[in-house]
RNA sequence: GCGCUCGUAGCUCAGUUGGAUAGAGUGUUGGCCUCCGAAGCCAAAGGUCGUGGGUUCGACUCCCGCCGAGCGCGCCA
């Protein structure tokens, strides 16, 4: 419909250029909305708004020009001038109700599109470091990038859904000492056990794992593990306590050993990811190891590439990725005085890598703490040759979590944190996906947790599952009742009262807010206007009824109802909400 | 100090990329079940869109200054 009026439009300017009542070569861009108000028609052009300077006419006179040169069209009942100069359209009764029917029939694939093509995105999204469980605060992302890709997938995209795990690492190395003084505690040892070193409950469990699979292989006494060990904060350096542990760790145990309790933990939680995320309804196409950039020898390839294109120096030991020749702030090292490279040079050999596997787009989501790493991630894939913005990045705000109206902060290092699969029992996995989604990404985001636990029957979710189940409901009374709703030959142009004219207008919106959402990356657009939806159809509910008497209004109107629940389903599953039919 | 993301109703947030009278939910106040599910509907009240300028037919939207919030500025990951 919209693409019909456009084109109407278009015709009519072309004509008026060939008049010579406009100026030919204006460069206009034709916008047709659908208008809020019915007052103001189905659709309406700002066209003449936009001319009128250009062209030297007064906007509304502009629009009359246009009207009077606009072919006549079946679906196109009236045409009405209005307020500064706008060009208000009105559909045809009849015409839109078509789309119910289209609805029905392509059922679960209504709303989806080709537009895409086939073309190769993938999505990288969570990716947090395998040091303990997901918490709250990542679940903001995992719901975000899911959806994302959903929709993606939706408008004809080939969407691969990728975890990168940071496997390699300091932060891991203090999580495999942790679980080894952990052990040794179990082993009988007296610990004193780090300040810096991962203190939740979960390293127990890693290393009662460990004792149980083998014995006290790995038990070394006390004295030894704290033998020339800088002392912990307050009085000494927690970095420093800690780097010394992890350094007598490998001396004790031997590269081997130590290997052993490294991977332990490591496998552990990333299973436990892993399993948290499915339970969430959220699954990766890919795992990928930082580890598998060194050993498969990607990172000295990238670095080398870098040298090859004239982007690297040597600066007191250390060498340098000239990033600011790109737009980053400053230099940024790849290789430290030690000959270790950094993390940043895994980062570049990942992307590197993510690009040779043919992505024609890249779409990473980080927390918003992560932004300042952008322009160098960006730089160094043109320094490679790459089309930096080929690579888009997604930042996702926190959300600030209140329990008894304070703030609460979270912290996997002190094992204090409410864990993602706590929130999903306390409220509900529709519930918890929902409210993660329905907020604008960059949009920084309250969570009252209270008001989530003790309010979940208000969750704005129930609002759209609950117009669901009403048509569930209302069909299966007309099969208790032996009401048999035919298939064909509906009179959908029965179908003409205020509230059900709304109701098929917004149904045949659904596409292009899915398309929409998916290319701007909002998903929250398809949760604003499935409420839109549900209110439509809940207030059509409470003013007519619908098992009536008469054959033809009745079939028509369950028809309708039955479409509404179609595209709800369909827009919830874009969510991985559930669409029960009795709540 | 510099940079990123923001600031809209008491509270939590939308606002279709510059359009018509700035909208929802929640909370407050009224009304609606002898009728398909009241987890619903209808109505009222609630606003200097942080603030001061600028751009134009038109600004919540774009530009500049200021105020305020969160985050980031390592040879950590």
């Amino acid at each position: 419909m919209k693409q019909i009026i456009n084109d109407l439009i278009a015709q009519a300017l072309l004509e008026l250029e060939q008049a010579s009542q406009i100026p030919s070569g204006l460069g206009y861009n034709i916008q047709v909305t659908p208008s809020k108000d019915p007052a103001q028609g189905d659709y309406a052009s700002n066209i003449a708004l936009m001319l009128a300077k250009p062209s030297g006419m007064p906007p509304r006179d502009l629009a009359q020009s246009i009207v009077d040169r606009l072919a006549a069209a079946d679906s196109i009942e009236r045409i009405e001038i209005a307020g500064p100069g706008f060009i208000n359209f009105f559909v045809a009764s009849g015409t839109s109700q078509s789309i119910v029917n289209r609805i029905l029939e392509q059922a679960d694939s209504f709303g989806r599109s080709t537009l895409g093509q086939g073309g190769r995105i993938q999505v990288e999204f969570v990716s947090a470091n395998p040091t303990g469980p997901l918490h709250v605060g990542h679940g903001r992302g995992a719901a975000y990038g899911a959806t994302l890709a959903n929709l993606l997938q939706c408008i004809g995209y080939e969407v691969q859904r990728e975890y990168y795990v940071n496997d390699a690492g300091r932060q891991m190395h203090i999580l495999g000492t942790s679980t080894w003084l952990r052990y040794l505690e179990l082993c009988g040892e007296t610990i004193e056990f780090p300040s810096n070193g991962y203190q939740g409950d979960y390293v127990w469990d890693i290393a009662a794992t460990l004792h149980r699979e083998n014995g006290e292989r790995f038990r070394r006494p006390a004295e030894q593990v704290y033998a020339d060990v800088f002392e912990d904060a307050p009085a000494g350096d927690k970095e420093k306590h800690i780097d010394h542990l992890i350094a007598n760790a490998h001396g004790l145990l031997g590269e081997d050993d130590y290997g052993i309790v490294f991977d332990l933990a490591l496998n552990t939680l990333v299973d436990v990811i892993r399993n948290d995320l499915h339970a969430f309804g959220v699954d990766f196409d890919g795992w990928f190891s930082e580890r598998s950039l060194s050993d498969e020898g990607l990172i000295e390839t990238a670095i080398t590439r870098l040298q090859d294109n004239g982007h690297v120096y040597e600066q007191s030991g250390a060498l340098w990725f000239r990033s600011t020749e790109f737009g980053d702030e400053k230099d940024r090292v790849v290789r430290r005085e030690n000959g270790q490279t950094t993390y940043f040079a895994s980062d570049i050999a990942y992307h590197m890598n993510k690009f040779d596997r043919g992505f024609g787009k890249v779409i990473n989501i980080w927390g918003a703490d992560h932004h300042g790493y952008i322009a160098r991630v960006k730089a160094s894939l043109s320094a490679l040759g790459y089309n930096a913005d080929d690579l888009e990045i997604q930042l996702v705000q926190f959300a600030n979590l209140f329990e008894n109206g304070e703030k609460i902060s979270m912290s996997t290092r002190s094992g204090e944190f409410v864990t993602l699969r706590q929130l999903r029992e306390d409220v509900g996995q529709d519930a918890a996906r929902f409210f993660y989604v329905m907020r604008k990404a960059e949009q920084h985001m309250d969570f009252d947790l209270d008001l989530a636990r003790e309010q979940s029957s208000d969750n704005p979710v129930y609002y759209l599952q609950y117009a669901n189940a009403r048509i569930c409901s209302v069909n299966r009374q007309c099969a208790e009742k032996g009401l048999e709703i035919s298939n064909t030959g509906i009179d959908l142009s029965r179908l003409d009262n205020a509230h059900e004219q709304a109701l098929i207008k917004h149904l045949s919106l659904f596409p292009e807010r899915v398309e929409a959402a998916a290319l701007r990356r909002e998903p929250h657009l398809v949760v604003n206007y499935l409420r839109e939806l549900a209110n439509h159809f809940h207030s059509w509910y409470n003013a007519h009824q619908f098992i009536v008497d008469d054959v033809e209004l009745r079939d028509a109107r369950i028809t309708l109802a039955s479409a509404v629940g179609q595209v709800l389903r369909n827009g919830l599953n874009l969510m991985g909400v559930s669409a029960p039919e009795k709540m």
